[in-house]
DNA sequence: GATGAATGAGTGTTCATTCAT
DNA sequence: TATGAATGAACACTCATTCAT
């Protein structure tokens, strides 16, 4: 997964998202520490949400004192902000190397709702933080991550937009509100998923076929046609 | 009537569910206090979410100082059961009313997604306080929400499986995928349509139009056939 | 009983002892709500101690609403000092009565201990608030009460030293102590009474009577005798 | 240490029971916030009574903001559980110590008492606490504590019925009542001696020695003897 | 790097009291 | 007489943050 940062301005040191080559000489158990400080505060925002969540509940979970948190940390907050700027990171990956193929839109967006809710399922609590407490940020980057999820629904609009050129999308459909349907539908599927039934975590592949045909289906689906519908899910 | 009182002492008191007789003679003035208080709520609970508000917030709204909340209210979390409660009993009877219908089932879930799309967008914030804040109650108002939830779920997955045995719906969908990406899909539909772009209020029954079309579209998009297609909106 | 009030100077009207003639013509409904409210702040004194008490309890129990009851008080300690007023008149009208008898102090003491442990047995709640609960009073009204309590340790030294001039008591006795000492193990009675034990209510006078013994048996029980007695005290 | 952590959450932090090593080398100053803190509400809880006293007040009189108490203790409450569990300790010491004596009963009854009062009146303000504010306990705490008051009087109980036994206490006395009016005297000792009278706090001995001799005066005095007794209860 | 202690502003909530009607 | 509404001060408690050591 190359890594594309289009806004790329964060306090966020290299170490935090662990592409640094871990250091040589540098003792690895210390500079995990940073890593630890993240991951507790991805389970516990994911538990009880980033506004219910303490300082000290995260502390706890690191096993150190709630001081000494700041070490690492400048505020709360920043610790939000580590996760949605990860998250988006490895979402935008994934985007980029999608529309990067040399394929009809249609199988492109196919492909990406796939590869997107595969990720997402394989990462649950950090990507559902990301959706659903992005809102908790304040001032500049608030405003950032506003931009980049316009953004990010403008490539999608634009994606079903020339499948809509291609000739596999119905003329009728308003590549807006397909957007915004099909990424609504996408984005909180680990909540059902995950607690709603005991589905098995690794169906998360199947859940992905599942929702791509299901995505496609909705754009494809209202216009009267003969063949359509590109690489089908197997399942 | 939310305070103490000797005698009775529901949780749903009657003058919010809007079934006392609105006293004649007594100056409205007086009789819209308490349902300032909820308009109050949903107001700030929508801009801030509900653990970022404080009672002080809304009695800022209304008007009052924060001690005289109470006189209304049993706590914060009561207010917003109040409004999660309400939003359900109309959420439920959009469906019942859909569901007595005798019609097919396709045709039962496309009228279905479209009332309940209006619904949302003519009643945006406390449909999306419902939607985004019930996981703040607690206790017992926590698990009869969870379970009213599963239990609507459960009414919109029959009615896909329905659609199926009626020969409308791919036979190869998961009943139960579906109903998780559509619900999924309506639900947050406001978030986007207020704040993403400077759409038209007035678009609210274009903008149900277009929903309910994707969402048949969802499940009959996948089938390979000729007619289909219930009631279509015009747009 | 004949009254007796020393300080008397009570915002306490006539009606509320009860001891007027339940006027005539007065619509007797009417006159006891002040009883009424009397009433129930002794039952909720009693059960919840009056710091932990609120009006609304109070309220709660009279029927009525909160704001209603400053009808009938001026203020929450308004409402213990009527009490602790009350329960000392019928205190004092029993001491009264036994000093006024001619018979052997030790005698006096004996039937005094008798008779206030009856009354108090049998006004377990009023009395009890009175013993607990005087001190929560404030200013003036306190210090009243202080007074009393000391003019009445005063009265039960003075027996015990008549006693000692009589000689029924050992003449090694420290009236004060023994003034406390009886005084104190008298007056929480109750409170074992009631809760400590399944003791039925009916053996209120058996009760009395152990305790008469046992309060005599403390003064004369450590006069020169025979054996018994082990290691004393030197003083 | 009665803050969060991650390791041991005990409700009775060896700090405070006095168990720990005393940390040689740490300065001393920093050592005793904790001790002051319970200090510092057993004076508060004595002059006011815990139901009146307010967090404040003990923040106020120990030196630090009200919000800062809070890392030494969980909750107001907490700080009289502790005084409670403490003065409990100590006075089942006392009890213990002179039970295992083996000497007669009427021996270890008139020592304890003679202890218990010395120890009393040399702990007055935490002991009065402990008496008169146990009720506000509330949950477990409250069953433990109310067990534990069981426990005692009817060690107590059964420490009179040996006597008896032993032939030092006339056998007409119940036990129970006895029990009930010996701890009822001894426990407001304090009460009386410290604010009733300006007695010498040096006499300390001398009034636990003259309520030792007249709580076993209670139990010998009534036994039947020559003449004296005026009036007897015939039970 | 990490601790232990403290801060200070803020939280939701309670409650005695007042008062126009 | 009694109500319904509001007040405003106080309450117990939380918490993100700071900082000397």
């Amino acid at each position: 997964m190359a890594k594309r940062a289009p806004v790329k301005k964060s306090a966020t040191p290299a170490a935090y998202t662990g592409r640094n080559p871990a250091g040589k000489g540098v003792p690895s158990i210390r500079r995990n520490r940073e890593r630890d400080v993240t991951r507790a505060a991805i389970v516990v925002f994911f538990e009880k949400g980033y506004a219910a969540s303490s300082v000290q509940d995260i502390a706890d979970v690191v096993g150190v004192l709630k001081g000494s948190l700041y070490y690492y940390i400048a505020s709360k907050e920043d610790l939000l902000f580590r996760i949605v700027d990860s998250v988006h990171e490895q979402s935008s990956a994934i985007l980029d190397e999608v529309l990067a193929l040399d394929i009809p839109a249609i199988e492109r967006l196919h492909l990406y709702v796939l590869r997107h809710v595969k990720w997402f399922l394989d990462n649950v609590e950090e990507v559902t933080v990301f959706f659903r407490d992005w809102r908790y940020l304040t001032g500049d980057r608030l405003k950032i991550v506003e931009k980049r999820r316009r953004g990010y629904e403008r490539v999608i609009r634009q994606l079903i937009a020339a499948a809509q050129t291609e000739g596999d999308v119905d003329g009728g459909i308003d590549p807006r509100y397909a957007s915004f349907f099909i990424l609504s539908a996408v984005n909180p599927a680990p909540e059902w998923y995950d607690h709603g039934s005991g589905t098995g975590s690794d169906s998360a592949t199947r859940i992905a076929a599942a929702y791509a045909d299901m995505a496609v289906g909705t754009l494809v689906g209202t216009r009267p046609r003969d063949r359509r519908k590109p690489r089908r899910a197997k399942a």
